[in-house]
DNA sequence: CGCGTCTTTGAGAAACATCAACAGCGGTGG
DNA sequence: CCACCGCTGTTGATGTTTCTCAAAGACGCG
């Protein structure tokens, strides 16, 4: 999971990479469905977000797809790499992003400090796939889904009265895709917990944890 | 997987990050088993492998492991988070490093080129990382050890006669734990590919690829 | 209100894990 | 030099988890 640029110094969370005063700097606006881009274009931007979710994919030719991470405010999106991205990205929701030149990034000339900043975000990515993998290598279905749930409510969830509440603004096939299951089995995992009452549903878009403990439990949490 | 540093620009293979006279350099040597950091030691170094392979392992409370890559020479390893690693990392081969402060590494006063190239190097790692997630999320095991297979030949595959050969220095249950299997499920994914004729074991630890358009097949290769 | 899409639940099938036994191989000590 | 031992690798039988296929319910939208 991308990662907050907060991680690597004096980086205050509202604060962008650049400040504003900078020419490299630009924002965009997208709506939900949008492509920001796609594998294999070339890659002459870096982005990070201000506002929104977007949903970075990978798809095989015969069309398994996996979401290789959802992107929130604070993270960076678009790491290139020989010139070209290598993953679809699109919006969840209506987003606002500030665009950075690759170029002025990483050329040796370019302002140090954000150099230095976007090499922060990338080890902290690095950091964060890592525990992906433990999930998607060695974690079971349950515990993939609490481990997923528990992770958004650390990121965006807010007490409501005594509960944490947040909302997933994609639906249950991008939670498979992410988790590497099947949409049915995200579905039941969701109902073990509601029916154990350690998270009930507004509806199916709206978490409401009452158990973090036991959700934490089910996690298995190497952290 | 980790990728090498060439990627980036004018680096030649066999050049390490900084130049020879550079002070934040030195040398260090593993023998076979030897661990090189673990997961939470305070990061004070980044690594090169010059040459031998190393294991980056990370583990839950119950025991459950995931291989998070197998480092080869050209590699870098020990990227770091929050100051500490993330992984542990023993060396499945004697191998030696190049080591890089840290510190001068990620300085804003540090050399530029070196900055930018660790840069490079984590990025390529990232690109590496996402075709792993495809791989644990979406593959099926005789698809996960064919991708496997093939990368580890075209690293340090070499041919001999007629065909494209290799030393496998991680056992049977490294592979199922980098891929996300049991090393029971691993061994009839190869047994497989030994009676489709399309690999064969001159030991258990040397393959021979005998068709590696069928291999590639196998493994459904997204790129 | 009707329609399409997303979600949920159920039943059956497939993939993979687990448990168990055996084979191969190298090392060691008699 | 050979027999034994221990470790890794392999294969088989069985069990569990998860996927697939199918259908019904929920929800939003026109």
């Amino acid at each position: 999971m991308y990662v907050t640029l907060q991680n690597g110094d004096n980086c205050s969370p509202d604060q962008p990479l650049t400040k504003s005063r900078s020419p490299v700097t630009f924002r965009r606006n997208l709506t939900k469905g949008d492509h920001l881009f796609r594998e294999a274009d070339q890659a002459k931007s870096i982005f990070e977000i201000e506002s929104g979710v977007l949903r970075l994919t990978r798809v095989m030719v015969d069309g398994r797809r996996q979401v290789i991470a959802f992107g929130y405010p604070g993270d960076v999106v678009g790491f290139p790499s020989s010139n070209c991205y290598h993953s679809d990205c699109d919006a969840l929701t209506p987003a606002t992003l500030f665009v950075y030149s690759r170029d002025a990034l990483e050329r040796e000339s370019g302002d140090v400090v954000l150099h230095r900043r976007l090499l922060q975000a990338a080890l902290a990515e690095i950091s964060g796939m890592q525990d992906h993998f433990l999930m998607l290598g060695r974690k079971s279905a349950s515990e993939r889904v609490a481990s997923f749930l528990m992770t958004i409510n650390e990121r965006v969830g807010s007490p409501i009265g005594h509960y944490d509440q947040f909302t997933l603004p994609m639906d249950r096939s991008d939670i498979a895709d992410f988790l590497g299951l099947s949409t049915e089995t995200v579905c039941r995992a969701i109902s073990q917990l509601r029916k154990s009452n350690i998270i009930t549903l507004e509806n199916s878009h709206t978490v409401i944890i009452l158990k973090p403990a036991a959700l934490g439990a089910i996690a298995d949490f190497v952290k």
